[in-house]
DNA sequence: GGCCAGGACACCA
DNA sequence: TGGTGTCATGGC
């Protein structure tokens, strides 16, 4: 895809999720729910600080003190529930992560969608980032990048999004584990809610400055 | 000092 | 099914 080869070549491979361990994926992808990523550093860095990075020890602590930690990523006592129903839902339906993506993991998709606290962009990069299983992450930057290359529209659903992507790429996972880091990557420097098109490389193919009439 | 950030959910019509 | 309010911190 022309838009993945010319983010690619921008900004190289960056080879996500900035974590260490498929569980710091999942709760990374919880605490970064409308989160600046900034903020979710410091919380998981107050949890690593703490030794509580595993299921075990977050399933352990109580949830005051969890909320507590974990205060610097905002919505701190939505998430600290979230991580909690999250952890008890791996812990007794599954045992690990190991044993959660050993099984089919379209059927997976679905379970996970079904916990509290999980919808489709954290399940989606949950699957993609831990357990590398090939289901594209649509994010707030996915949307608003590839709705103002016309490609999908603002008030597409998730799952039409998604199949926009899943139909047009191969189903491979180290595809789209870069494809969706060049997104935010790119995002983050040119495609934010004030548009800065300035040097952005996706001017060539990209209708929307001439909409702005910039 | 306002705007924004890698959502999800409850509630309502 | 679609719109709206709520949850909250911290960087810029």
């Amino acid at each position: 895809m022309e838009v993945f080869d010319t983010l690619l070549k921008r900004y190289g491979a960056l080879h996500w999720w900035p974590a260490e361990t498929p569980f710091e994926v999942c709760v990374g992808a919880i605490l970064t729910q409308n989160t600046n990523w900034l903020n979710v550093e410091k919380a998981i860095f107050n949890l690593k600080r703490e030794g509580l990075l595993s299921p075990q020890a977050l399933w352990e602590i109580d949830q005051e003190r969890l909320a507590d930690l974990i205060r610097p990523s905002g919505f701190f006592n939505v998430k600290s529930a979230r991580l909690k129903d999250f952890i008890g839902w791996l812990l007794a339906g599954h045992g690990d992560l190991d044993a959660m993506f050993s099984g089919d993991w379209g059927a997976l998709r679905e379970e996970l969608i079904g916990v509290r606290g999980i919808g489709r962009e954290t399940c989606d990069s949950i699957l993609l980032y831990a357990g590398g299983k090939p289901s594209f992450v649509v994010d707030a930057y996915t949307r608003r990048l590839f709705s103002r290359l016309g490609l999908v529209r603002e008030s597409d659903s998730y799952e039409q999004v998604r199949s926009f992507f899943m139909g047009a790429l191969p189903h491979d996972s180290a595809l789209f584990n870069e494809f969706h880091a060049l997104i935010v990557e790119h995002c983050k420097r040119h495609c934010r809610t004030k548009p800065l098109c300035d040097g952005c490389p996706l001017r060539p193919i990209c209708p929307y400055p001439r909409l702005l009439g910039i």
